[in-house]
RNA sequence: GGCCCUAUCGUCUAACGGCUAGGACGUAUCCUUCUCAAGGAUAAAAUCAGAGUCCGAUUCUCUGUAGGGUCACCA
């Protein structure tokens, strides 16, 4: 027997930017239609052009470019299911109204807006779930188009299915109701369109949110009205905000994923952390290139559980990232941050081995903490003295130092030669940092730095010895 | 309120019903050239509670508790 082919679609509703939680979603989809040599589609969910955002859809594709997640079929590149905006295909949800109206599955809701909007108030006043099936009108008039199309539930009854993630799951029968199909503007709602489109797309597996799982029984009971075979479902673990608490929300605070791009963080970084949030690979491994991911990944090790969004672990995830680029691909993204002053080759380790992100070279440089390896620093006498070690010892120790370093040839001033040089002066003293500090202090001005020798390397034989005096004079 | 889902270190997580509950982030301490960073080592840190089944329960069952979701002409 042959095995279908895998599909899986990522569907958001162009109603803002993307968050984590979006992402992750589009990312598992994409990393199981990948793993299946299936296929993934990017389908727009505009139903709602109350809601809908200006600019959104262009948001969403740039979110998932920049990711990595590369759609097969959707927006941009078409595909054999074009078009890719729920609001491009209203022709096809009427031809499946209809095929429901005709199987008598489908009828106009009598009722206004706000008659509903009543019986909805005395059930919250009763404490009883709202079900408009209740309030089923006995019979059914013609449908024409002003009046919302609503579901007539073929069977009331309790559900049972299986979720890939979850396993065995159930609904009483008060998850099942006669929702609405065609709102009165003529648009699907979410729950009939993403049925029709999904069965047209010949969709495998859906994934999304255990916001849904109530929502399954509805529709279950519209492919059993339908008399099709609905897809694998596999329901994914919410992602919590920052206080681990709520479920992670543009309301409170969840971040456009394009802030991360923003930030400096990078995007195979971004996958990485993402992927590991709720699901893991069964062994110790945390780093992972999208490829990587594609072979290990399994929905059967996706969790069940809620996990939190942590940018401490991110920035740790990242920073491994970042130890794997090339030296070329390192020297190039930091020199994007720095101004030409500091293009320096040698300070590309110094700065790579102090960030988790991009953007902290920004904040480095705000500090003004790489001034001083293009400019002569100001001493502030107060970052200077080391210990119990009186100012004119620490002249008296730079003379040394001096002495010894115009000793090494321009040519040979490495970090290696300046550090011999100078340890030698350091280890006849009781304390090594009665000189160390000094020196340190008199290269950079900042009681906090990288070590005095490769400040000297990189600044030269002239002007590390031009500092030193410079200090003793000012001291 | 009904229905549904979840519960292991602070966080992300691992553990056919069977070793001392493992790893990672973060934290602390030590080492490595004064500081910072990086690196190395070490440490502290968890099975929500109570019953039941079993020789044996983090794992299975029940109850409780806590958290989350859902009950739209939103997705």
């Amino acid at each position: 027997m042959e095995e279908k082919k895998v599909v899986t679609r990522f569907a958001p509703s162009p109603t803002g930017f993307m968050h984590v939680g979006g992402v992750r979603t589009a990312l598992y989809a994409y990393l199981w239609a990948k793993k299946n040599k299936g296929t993934f589609i990017l389908r727009i969910e505009d139903t709602d052009k109350e809601r809908e955002v200006e600019g959104s859809i262009n948001h969403i594709i740039e979110s998932l470019k920049w990711l990595g997640i590369n759609w097969d079929e959707g927006p941009n590149i078409g595909g054999s299911h074009t078009p890719y905006l729920q609001s491009e295909r209203l022709d096809l949800y009427k031809k499946y109204a209809q095929i429901l109206i005709d199987k008598g599955f489908a009828y106009p809701d009598p009722y206004t807006e706000e008659e509903v909007g009543v019986f909805r108030d005395r059930a919250e006043l009763e404490k009883k779930p709202f079900l408009y099936r209740e309030h089923r009108p006995e019979t059914f008039g013609i449908w024409d188009f002003t009046k919302p199309l609503r579901f007539k539930t073929p069977e009331i009854k309790s559900y049972k299915w299986n979720d890939l993630v979850y396993g065995d799951l159930s609904a009483g029968p008060e998850a099942l109701d006669d929702f609405i199909l065609i709102k009165s503007d003529g648009y699907p709602t979410y729950n009939f369109a993403h049925i029709v489109d999904d069965i047209e797309m010949s969709v495998t597996h859906v994934m999304r949110g255990q916001e849904f799982i109530s929502s399954v029984p509805k529709f279950l009971s519209l492919y059993d009205a339908l008399g099709i075979k609905p897809p694998l479902y596999a329901t994914l673990p919410p992602i919590m905000g920052p206080d681990g608490k709520k479920k992670l929300g543009k309301r409170d605070g969840a971040k456009d994923v394009l802030e991360y791009r923003n930030e400096g963080y990078l995007a195979e970084a971004m996958v990485n952390f993402l992927a590991l949030l709720g699901w893991n690979p069964g062994d110790d491994r945390e780093i992972f290139t999208m490829g990587e991911l594609i072979d290990a990944f399994d929905i059967s090790r996706i969790g069940h559980s809620g996990a939190q969004m942590n940018d401490e672990k991110l920035d740790w995830i990242n920073k491994e990232h970042i130890k794997k680029l090339s030296e070329n691909e390192l020297k190039n993204k930091i020199f994007e941050y720095l101004p030409k002053e500091l293009k320096i080759d040698k300070i590309i380790p110094i700065i790579s081995e102090r960030i988790s992100k991009w953007g902290d070279i920004k904040e480095m440089l705000e500090r003004r903490e790489l001034d001083f390896f293009y400019k002569q620093p100001k001493y502030e006498k107060e970052k200077l003295i080391y210990k119990n070690t009186g100012l004119e010892k620490i002249s008296e120790n730079l003379f040394k130092a001096m002495s010894e370093l115009k000793k090494i040839d321009e040519k040979n001033f490495s970090m290696e030669n300046v550090k011999n040089a100078l340890m030698q002066i350091a280890n006849a003293l009781e304390n090594r940092g009665e000189i160390l500090h000094p020196v340190r202090f008199a290269l950079s001005g900042l009681d906090k730095s990288p070590d005095p020798f490769v400040i000297a390397e990189i600044l030269g034989k002239n002007e590390t010895l031009s500092r030193l005096q410079k200090a003793i004079e000012n001291i």
